[in-house]
DNA sequence: TAAAAATACTCCATAGGTATTTTAT
DNA sequence: ATAAAATACCTATGGAGTATTTTTA
């Protein structure tokens, strides 16, 4: 079969043009060379496209039935040129990210608003949604990449750390640890918590921590979203231990937020991504400027040095 | 750009069989060739189609945004490439022919049998017309080619004699001239003729042939179509002097057809083609199985050795 | 360790260029 | 005589193959 797309934009110009010479400049090449194209075509086709009688090229039946449908080929084959260009160029795709409400609350809406001054045709979408369920996301491919904190050891899923969300204290202005500074976990584990659920990231890593000090907490409340978790605390339910970037998403008039000093209470936040595959471009570009965001502009987030 | 249909066959087979050595097997290529088509292809669109780890060849989320695309161009040049030979192959396309009535009411119903029996795919339009319309409508290129006499010599024409159609005397059974044979001109011009109209090739022929012969002759007479003046002679308003196959497209019941002896009185029946124009491979076959019908079973015409 | 893709390197096919011939106007 | 396509011939590019290396599961 036909291996050229040359052959067909020959073809093409030949008949446009209605001379092989004139074709031949159009396609750049020598007058000799696209003869030798259109011949190779006819030959492969197995009809003759054109008729030659010096001073006029004229297409033949078969030609006329065969141009509409190859000018068809050529134009879908630039376009498909065109989208690979495109995409590659950022001016064209999709972006989907699935990140902890808490990133999508705060430095997410930056990053978004940086790119798509930068990339008015890529929308991103922003899937909101708890740690376990960004990797059940990144797994099923069913977003880019996401953005959260690491939950065990997983063979199908990468994460570059790129954040860090520190644990604070979240209590009312008026209680007792008002003003204590440097806090440390034992004098907040004192007070009975509000804590989010068992499985959530945040539980997990304060619990770790809790053993590792060797303290016992009294538990106040459960709640699962940490805005719940704020409101309670604003209602005077007792005090709770959030990460920092809570505040982006939770109401927090009349409480004191204030960092917990005792090592390890960091929430390591990063990108995650399937193992083995690569960011199209777009998503390439939107991790880039998260990074950036991150460093320049970090609302309630420290950034990390990217790991090498 | 791309200049290679087999990249995208390369990209379609790996897309579909995950793996870059049965792709290369399918497309009857090495691997490394392969991996080389794969990575052209990438260049040339700019962006990755494939994620390779491995034991494993996974589509990039452009290898899904750009295959769909490019098996649509893939099986559409297919098409057009079965669609070229189909039609060298005579299994597509369509012939036209313009042929004067008598043709066409003769000798072309047997060519048209043959073809259609050959060729069930191809369909055959004929026009019959008459003579001069015939040159009008291969010049206008509204068929493929004609059948009739020449008219005049014409720079944009081409004719090719392949039967010849004697003139004859066509009289009432019982008319003077009944036995009469051989028979000649000046015998049949002695009576008052019904003859077709003037500029008609037949009446061109004969007025032609009486003025080299020197004789006069009384007009009884004037018809457009040769039926009508076999409709005259078998009313028994006089005699006609017309083409041999007019016995095709005519009631001759009662009337006596006899060739008249004069030299010159033949009129050449021949294929007109514009002139540096190559006929469509059906057309082709067509011509081809016209002049064997010609040769093998001539109704009322005698064929000719084609002109060399 | 095995299996698959990537690299390295060589060679041949072929595409394209120059020069020339042919052909039709 | 001219202008355009076809032909001849040569060169160089690059495409494909073999052998090898790399990589990861």
């Amino acid at each position: 079969m036909l291996q050229g797309v040359r052959h067909i934009k020959a073809f093409v110009a030949v008949a446009r043009l209605g001379s092989f010479t004139r074709a031949a400049a159009e396609v750049n090449v020598s007058q000799p060379a696209l003869t030798v194209q259109i011949r190779q075509l006819e030959e492969s086709l197995g009809v003759r496209l054109f008729d030659r009688n010096k001073r006029q090229v004229v297409l033949t039946q078969a030609g006329r039935d065969l141009l509409p449908a190859l000018q068809r080929v050529l134009s879908e084959l630039e376009a498909v040129m065109d989208a690979g260009h495109d995409l590659a160029g950022l001016r064209r795709g999709s972006v989907s990210v699935a990140t902890l409400p808490s990133v999508a609350a705060g430095l997410l809406p930056l990053a978004i608003r940086r790119f798509a001054a930068d990339h008015p045709n890529i929308d991103v979408k922003v899937s909101d949604v708890v740690a376990e369920r960004i990797i059940q996301l990144v797994k099923a491919e069913e977003v880019d990449f996401g953005i959260g904190s690491r939950v065990g050891p997983d063979r199908d899923v990468e994460v570059i750390d790129f954040l860090s969300d520190r644990m604070c204290a979240f209590f009312p202005v008026d209680h007792p640890l008002a003003g204590r500074r440097p806090l440390l976990l034992k004098e907040v584990a004192a007070f009975p918590l509000i804590l989010t659920a068992r499985g959530t990231s945040v539980r997990s890593l304060l619990e770790r921590v809790l053993e590792k000090e060797g303290l016992e907490i009294g538990l106040a409340c459960e709640a699962n979203y940490m805005s719940t978790a704020v409101g309670m605390v604003r209602a005077g339910l007792g005090i709770s231990v959030l990460p920092e970037s809570a505040v982006d998403s939770a109401n927090c008039d009349g409480i004191a937020v204030e960092p917990i000093r005792t090592p390890g209470l960091v929430r390591r936040i990063g990108f995650i991504r399937k193992a083995n595959r690569s960011l199209s471009p777009a998503a390439e570009r939107f991790t880039q400027l998260l990074t950036e965001v991150a460093g320049l502009n970090p609302p309630h987030f420290s950034s990390l040095p990217p790991r090498p």
